[in-house]
DNA sequence: AATCCGTCTGAATCAAACG
DNA sequence: GCGTTTGATTCAGACGGAT
């Protein structure tokens, strides 16, 4: 990955191959429109959000805030802002693969009526993510509570896509080996991070922490996936996707935000190879049938097989089902029935006699397996 | 206040000065309707959440979740939610006070359409509250972040309604002497508060527990003041609002919770005067996930750790596992792995390269926690 | 008498591969 | 495309019985 590419916006005609890995300098919406449909596989969005400011906002000692009041941020009507959130949300439901995910950030401004907005498109929620800020801005009248926290609203493109990214065992992994929860505890983007322009002013009034996208983007992408984000700003999502090994397409209107981010993403060093392997659990793993077992030696037709409680014992025969009493069939429908349950997980549930003591004949699938690999299965 | 008083739904007469402290029984939009306009302080509002579910769901031990599947839960479309929604939103502005605010609790499966609609007619939103929950049902498919809160709306009746209640100092004093902030961490209902009838089933299958009721109605109400609940069901909003020296009036359909509300209630001894000071709840040491190491800069990916005497190392990947040789995953399985354990601590056994030699990442935690502590973990 | 261990449960939009 | 089969998947806390 070379220098960022700026794409300009002195053609509507559709992008090819040539987009991966830019920003695309133009409207959200004619820049969307650009892409090919179905092509990228994560979209994150920081739109606009609307902040109905009237008047200024003085601290305590006086010193006035530093407002997001920036032309962009300035829409006529809750009408105007719910008209817009629908085109961009139309164009960017359009380029997304269909076992894509989005997610979109806000705060109470905006973010019920981007959500209601998603659900009426026909996006599908999966979850919403608070972003607890360990450094929220005070409040300084004292008439609201702390305002300390956004709302992601992380969703696929249809009810029915289930195929989505989600690296559910990596997470939990790194989470003390508890799942994910649904609120994240960051600090806001300040010292070294936040870019600033010769003057020593913010370039971006909004710029989100890299360790927000970060867990965003190895939560829902795999390396050499790519991250869309219609509203580049100051490039945080670019940055971290260099960084981690995932492609990105940038969209921003605003020069200043373009050099900005091009800077700063030309500086990234991506990480590379093993720091970047996503950990996967069992879903990952070659499949094994029983009856491989049996063929492989490892198991012999006639064993008993019994639960761990040894409640319930079961035969193994030479064709890789189990009998038992009047049952009969895999080792899955057996253990089912046995219990008088729907389903059961027969690996796990079956035990087979060793010295020592019983074992799950999940044992001999792992045993199994590594013979599958040596052999280059 | 002596036993609630049920009113039936036998009239549609206009109510006078009857119906403090009692139930309506009835729809909600209909007994709204007889009560007088303005004649409220606050609104705690728990609608139904429009859970679209598809077929069962079972836990990895086979068991049923016990899913809430009422019929009052069941909606045809959005479209029916939006109305159902904005019918009893505008049926409560007309009761609510100009000074008065309302509480609307939701998930993500309604709280974006609801928030979306308040703006539409006129409410003006102060704070979206996080409710964080100590034990949130897991995600049993590990296809999901756990979903681990609820959001609330609060809102004032109108953008120029600059009268309503706020008790700050008083929040502020119980919280430590910093600020409340908009995310709030609390168990939900169970043990002895939750309801259960005869047969030890729950009341109610959303009962929401009594401490959250009770910060709500000490941020925003004062002793003596009106709180209206339009979808009563188990009653704590009324259990909360008399302990505290609130007036209540509840809005109830099924004559089940009714019933058991009342028995809960008349139960209630109120507080009295200087004992109705706020009570701090003492937080508990926040966990610390590995990952926010890397998230906060504390650890790079690509680090290598060692045990305290250098036999094994295993390297920091992006995604806050580990990776040894053949081994992969969280610190505390890397570190039984090398050592052919069961089970490790990887804060105490994995160290990191500092000036004057090996740390052990526990230091590096303690750290984190500094942060953590101060956003109220 | 404490402690431990197994069991149960809570607002849930919770599969993927194969034939 | 669709029905069937395989088999992956849970955290905190309350409670009750056993040690």
């Amino acid at each position: 990955m070379s220098a960022v590419r700026l794409l300009n916006e002195l053609s509507d005609a559709p992008l090819q191959s040539e987009w991966l890995d830019t920003i695309l300098k133009g409207d959200c919406v004619a820049a969307l429109d650009r892409l090919p449909e179905k092509s990228v596989d994560v979209i994150f969005a920081d739109p606009p959000y609307n902040l109905q400011l009237d008047g200024d906002l003085h601290r305590p000692d006086q010193s006035k805030v530093d407002a997001v009041d920036d032309a962009w941020d300035q829409f006529d009507s809750f009408e105007a802002y719910d008209a817009f959130t629908r085109a961009w949300l139309l164009a960017a439901r359009r380029v997304l693969k269909p076992n894509g995910t989005i997610w979109v950030i806000g705060s109470y401004h905006n973010i019920f009526r981007v959500g209601a907005k998603m659900q009426d498109l026909g996006f599908w929620i999966l979850n919403d993510v608070v972003w607890r800020k360990t450094n929220p801005m005070p409040n300084f009248r004292g008439r609201r509570f702390q305002n300390a926290h956004e709302t992601m609203i992380w969703a696929s493109r249809d009810q029915k896509s289930k195929g989505y990214t989600f690296n559910y065992e990596a997470l939990k992994a790194a989470n003390d080996d508890v799942q994910m929860r649904s609120d994240w505890l960051f600090p806001i983007c300040t010292g070294g991070e936040r870019l600033k322009d010769d003057n020593g002013d913010k370039v971006h009034p909004t710029q989100k922490p890299e360790a927000l996208l970060a867990r965003v983007l190895m939560s829902s992408t795999k390396p050499g996936d790519v991250v869309l984000d219609p509203f580049f700003g100051s490039g945080t999502t670019g940055a971290v996707a260099k960084r981690l090994g995932r492609h990105f397409v940038g969209i921003e209107r605003e020069q200043a935000y373009i050099d900005a981010a091009r800077q700063r993403i030309d500086a990234i060093k991506p990480l590379t190879g093993a720091d970047l392997t996503v950990l996967t659990g069992k879903r990952a793993e070659p499949r094994v049938a029983f009856v491989s077992l049996i063929d492989t030696g490892l198991m012999a037709p006639g064993t008993m097989l019994h639960d761990s409680k040894r409640r319930f014992c079961a035969k193994v025969r030479a064709d890789g089902t189990l009998s038992s009493g009047e049952h009969a069939g895999s080792i899955h429908r057996v253990g089912a029935q046995v219990q008088g349950l729907d389903a059961c997980n027969g690996w796990t549930f079956w035990h087979y006699e060793r010295a020592g003591g019983l074992s799950p004949i999940d044992e001999l699938r792992r045993i199994a397996r590594l013979g599958m690999e040596r052999a280059g299965a």
